[in-house]
DNA sequence: TGCAAACCATAAC
DNA sequence: GTTATGGTTTGCA
């Protein structure tokens, strides 16, 4: 029995789904009922589920470790994640992607040479993480340093890279079992948008 | 810059 | 089985 539990910490829905101590699905969002909603869309279909109010003390725990990552605290804290249910190469590029450190970010490129795949498949498995923002998909962007995509709106992805922002200047690899896994600093994209976005409005005042 | 083609794991049919 | 679909990347005009 699935067991699913939603709390508004410091303003913002944080879920989480468990059973037997083992996180399955987690969510955030600016509502209760768009985090439930997400939660019931990413559990494992055939699973009997349970709505909560009370956090047991395990899921109290989760609640919290979620909405310190929210807010960019380095949280060493790991859980037991059930990724069992999950496709062999979903789960190798979650867990790799759980490697990527606070204020540093990967490609998709990066992460399928790291895995093996293509950056696409690295892309779906995202789209695919059951585990926002503990597995940090918002960690991941595209090879240009635009954003790419984000299940939760790119303007939270964007806000996400602000609070995780912690001076970082140069590259840094990532042993990945034995492979390693390229990650540049947040800054990189940032610096990069806001370029783009002056180079816009220059181009407009040109003409 | 913009477009087309290659990429490869999933899910749906 | 087969096909359609991406949270991409790369090369070429």
């Amino acid at each position: 029995m699935l067991e699913i539990y939603a709390q508004k910490i410091n303003g913002m829905w944080f879920g989480v789904g468990c059973e037997n101590q083992q996180v399955f699905v987690t969510s955030f969002g600016c509502c209760e009922q768009s985090v439930l909603k997400n939660i019931l869309n990413k559990a494992p279909f055939n699973m009997p589920f349970q709505v909560f109010m009370e956090p047991s003390a395990f899921a109290k725990n989760a609640l919290d470790v979620l909405s310190n990552i929210y807010e960019a605290k380095d949280v060493s804290e790991s859980f037991p994640l059930a990724m069992n249910h999950l496709p062999a190469y979903t789960e190798k590029v979650l867990k790799a992607t759980s490697m990527i450190p606070l204020g540093y970010l990967a490609s998709y490129g990066s992460i399928a040479k790291a895995v093996g795949g293509s950056p696409r498949a690295v892309g779906n498995a995202m789209a695919a993480n059951p585990f926002p923002p503990i597995v940090p998909c918002h960690r991941v962007v595209k090879s240009d340093f635009t954003l790419g995509g984000y299940g939760g709106g790119l303007d939270v992805k964007g806000d996400f890279l602000l609070r995780e922002k912690r001076g970082f200047s140069s590259l840094r690899k990532i042993d990945v079992n034995g492979r390693f896994l390229e990650v540049f600093p947040v800054e990189f994209v940032l610096n990069a948008n806001h370029k783009s976005m002056q180079a816009s409005t220059q181009s407009k005042g040109k003409q």
